[in-house]
RNA sequence: GGUCCUAUCGUCUAGCGGCCCAGGACGCUGCCCUCUCACGGCAGAAACGGGGGUUCGAGUCCCCCUAGGAUCACCA
């Protein structure tokens, strides 16, 4: 039985890096059949809080990444990581180290300018006084020769030479764990069979091995995922954008869409580009990951969002338009109409924000007219055309977008233009721009009375 | 600096020795469609970092160089 887990920091919301490993985790579980697990590293007191939690759990179910069990808390399971302590303790696998943080980093750095390897020089180690008045963290007993291998399903043998590793701590002054050492314990635990996540990890593993082999564990699987870069190829930070999967909801991007880009970040399928959920947790493996790091590319994922917006069902996109209108001091708006005004716009917005924005057009009765394309398409004033299609208008009505088309094309025979001069023209007496969703669905969604109104305002505003 | 990882169009990537004078996608350019803008369709420009090997044959295997990234905490 597969068994995978996604263990975020509480220090900060879900972001880009994070959602994806999630994913990964989650599709490969799936995949299997297996089980993902939810849990969360709050052993730093310092910087966890409740706040992150939540905001990770939000971010995780926007995503749809649901968990099967958990989330489980670090912080709620020290007696597990005392337990392991007090095991190597007597077992002579770990000792108490004395030394203080201040002469830690002042040897640190000193045999940083002397050229030296700035590991902890384990003069600890074989100690056997015990010094009073020191509260003394617990170091793991590392092998002073030899080598540590970790088989990465990703990355291939990668091998460490034991002397370039020290004897980390595993456990803190304040009694509190440290991460090498509890995410052993916890993956131990949780019966975790593949870890993966990113590869900054990869230096740690063979930290995490010894420690497995000390308490006598088996290794899980490990596969490393590269990590994501912004479009100067450094980590991706919020100097590139935004990093929060949570903010990306905000700007009008549709859950799927990020997902489907997340999973072509660092991972492939041949030539497909667009995966349902169900497509990826039945195509997903770790094989087809990639080795390299990948560039965060908004455009990319702009094109995926546009082409959710495209093609999802109108019953689906309509109730996650109600945020967006809300925020423009639209309320009252029935699912119907809604619809109507989802799929005039919806080829012309890469995102729900943008098409909430242009559809302001259908709820704004007063606004401006734009003096350019005023006088672009109306020479010396001209409002023969426009008294025409009013009268028109106002004396038949508007059976079906047919009809329209005709008085339009008509319209423009009769008074010897082009049709794009007749076209611009009542879209500027509808909008009072040059750009804007198709005429005939403007009248259809706003309504003759209106429509007719939009005629009588710009007649007043420009029969002088 | 030590250690580790990585290296195909600007970007995401396909390629797992001959099917590749390198394919797809985003973006970009042009044309078509068209009531504007979009959408859509078609076409185009655009890459195997450099140098050595191995081999009949290398983008694909090996080595070196270079370049990027990661990591060296009582953070995770």
């Amino acid at each position: 039985m597969v068994r995978t887990r996604f263990a975020p920091s509480p220090t900060g919301y879900l972001h880009i890096g994070g959602a994806r490993t999630a994913l990964f985790n989650f599709l490969y579980a799936r995949n299997k059949g297996g089980k993902f697990i939810l849990r969360i590293e709050d052993t730093d007191a310092e910087r966890s809080t409740k706040e992150s939690v939540d905001a990770i759990l939000d971010g995780m179910s926007w995503l749809g990444l649901s968990w099967d069990e958990g989330p489980f808390f670090q912080s709620q399971r020290m007696d597990r990581y005392k337990y392991y302590a007090d095991k190597l303790l007597a077992e002579g696998k770990a000792y108490y180290c004395y030394c203080q943080p201040e002469e830690l980093q002042e040897r640190r750095e000193r045999a940083l300018k002397e050229g030296r390897k700035p590991i902890y020089d384990r003069r600890c180690r074989e100690r056997k006084d015990t010094p009073q008045g020191i509260k003394p963290v617990i170091r793991f007993k590392a092998p002073l020769e030899g080598q540590t291998v970790v088989n990465d399903l990703i990355k291939g043998t990668v091998v460490f030479n034991n002397e370039e590793l020290d004897d980390l701590i595993i456990i803190r002054s304040d009694g509190f764990p440290t991460y090498n050492f509890a995410v052993v314990i916890d993956d131990v635990d949780m019966e975790i069979t593949h870890i993966i996540r990113g590869d900054d990890h990869l230096n740690n593993t063979p930290r995490q091995i010894q420690i497995y082999n000390a308490l006598g564990f088996p290794i899980p699987q490990f596969a490393h995922v590269p990590m994501i870069l912004g479009s100067d190829k450094t980590r991706l930070s919020k100097r590139h954008g935004a990093t929060s999967v949570m903010a990306y909801k905000d700007m009008g991007y549709i859950n799927r869409a990020l997902v489907n880009y997340l999973v072509r970040l660092g991972w492939s399928y041949g030539d497909q580009e667009i995966f349902s959920l169900e497509e990826m947790i039945e195509k997903f493996n770790i094989e087809n990951i990639g080795k390299s790091a990948a560039v965060f590319n908004p455009d990319k994922l702009l094109w995926l969002n546009a082409h959710y917006l495209k093609t999802m069902e109108l019953d689906e996109l309509e109730p996650l338009m109600r945020d967006f209108f809300e925020k423009r001091g639209v309320n009252k708006i029935d699912p119907v109409s809604c619809k109507k005004i989802i799929k005039s716009l919806r080829e012309r917005a890469k995102t729900l924000d943008e098409l909430a924005e242009s559809a302001m057009v259908y709820f704004i009765d007063e606004f401006e007219y734009d003096e350019n394309g005023v006088n672009k398409f109306f020479p010396n004033k001209d409002l023969r055309i426009i008294n025409y299609v009013y009268d028109f208008l106002k004396c038949n009505g508007l059976a079906d977008e047919k009809v329209f088309e005709t008085l339009v094309r008509d319209t423009a025979e009769k008074f010897s233009v082009k049709v794009v001069t007749v076209a611009q023209q009542i879209r500027i007496v509808l909008t009072g721009k040059t750009v804007s969703p198709s005429l005939y669905d403007i009248i259809d969604i706003i309504g003759m009375e209106r429509t007719l109104k939009r005629f009588e305002r710009f007649l007043t505003f420009h029969s002088h």
